[in-house]
DNA sequence: GCCCAGGTGTTTC
DNA sequence: GAAACACATGGG
């Protein structure tokens, strides 16, 4: 049985044996400098599922070699040269479907006026489109919206479930909704917080799984 | 060779 | 509705 706000506990926990998050979302929102743009983290975001990150970035660095780093140039190449923007990201894997996947959600972005006005609309609402784009379920409009529109809605996902079950959380069930209602009533609300606490909880995953096997 | 990796959509019971 | 399946590459 868990302590009344053992959330923060753990998260505090986290953080000392990890330090600042060193995830690769955590890491790639961090040095804005170098990479990402926000339109990385939404490609970046399809690239990675049911993916191994080395292979997104793998995918990514061709992308960007190649000048099609942009949701634009994503969604000219997915129009009009499909098979040459499948090899780019070939790495990923399901490379057919995801061309798809990008072009459906590039498109949404370009024709709502791009990332920057698009994050303007209220997050119930946005979080509702970006889920009617085919390709785009709960984890990747969560991943979108926390980490490339720093919306304060926190991302669940295998460690995330992970993480549940060795802390014996309280959670009525592990599923998408009930697990995110789970974390989101329990810490304020701090799209910050929720990518470090996340950031952490994929680190540690990561580190159980190294450890132990 | 075998298993896994930060999902999602479709089909089948 | 839940469960099973397809999508596919790269690395240990």
């Amino acid at each position: 049985m868990s302590a009344p706000n053992n959330l923060l506990f753990i998260y505090r926990q986290l953080r000392r044996q990890y330090g600042h998050p060193q995830d690769q979302w955590g890491l790639w929102c961090k040095r804005r400098k170098s990479l990402p743009e926000k339109e990385e983290v939404i490609i970046g975001a399809i690239l990675t599922q049911r993916t191994n990150w080395r292979n997104v970035e793998l995918a990514m660095a061709n992308l960007k070699r190649h000048k099609a780093g942009r949701l634009k140039t994503v969604y000219n190449l997915a129009k009009n040269n499909p098979r040459k923007l499948a090899m780019l990201i070939r790495s990923c894997g399901f490379y057919k479907t995801k061309v798809k996947y990008l072009k459906t959600a590039a498109d949404f972005f370009i024709r709502n006026g791009g990332v920057k006005k698009i994050s303007n609309r209220p997050l119930t609402k946005l979080r509702d489109e970006l889920l009617q784009l085919h390709g785009v379920g709960p984890e990747t409009a969560d991943s979108i919206l926390l980490y490339a529109l720093s919306k304060p809605i926190f991302v669940v996902d295998e460690y995330t479930r992970r993480l549940a079950r060795q802390k014996s959380l309280a959670v009525k069930s592990l599923n998408y909704h009930h697990l995110q209602e789970f974390f989101t009533r329990r810490l304020p609300k701090s799209y910050q917080l929720y990518q470090d606490f996340h950031a952490l909880i994929v680190v540690g995953g990561k580190d159980d799984r190294v450890s132990s096997g």
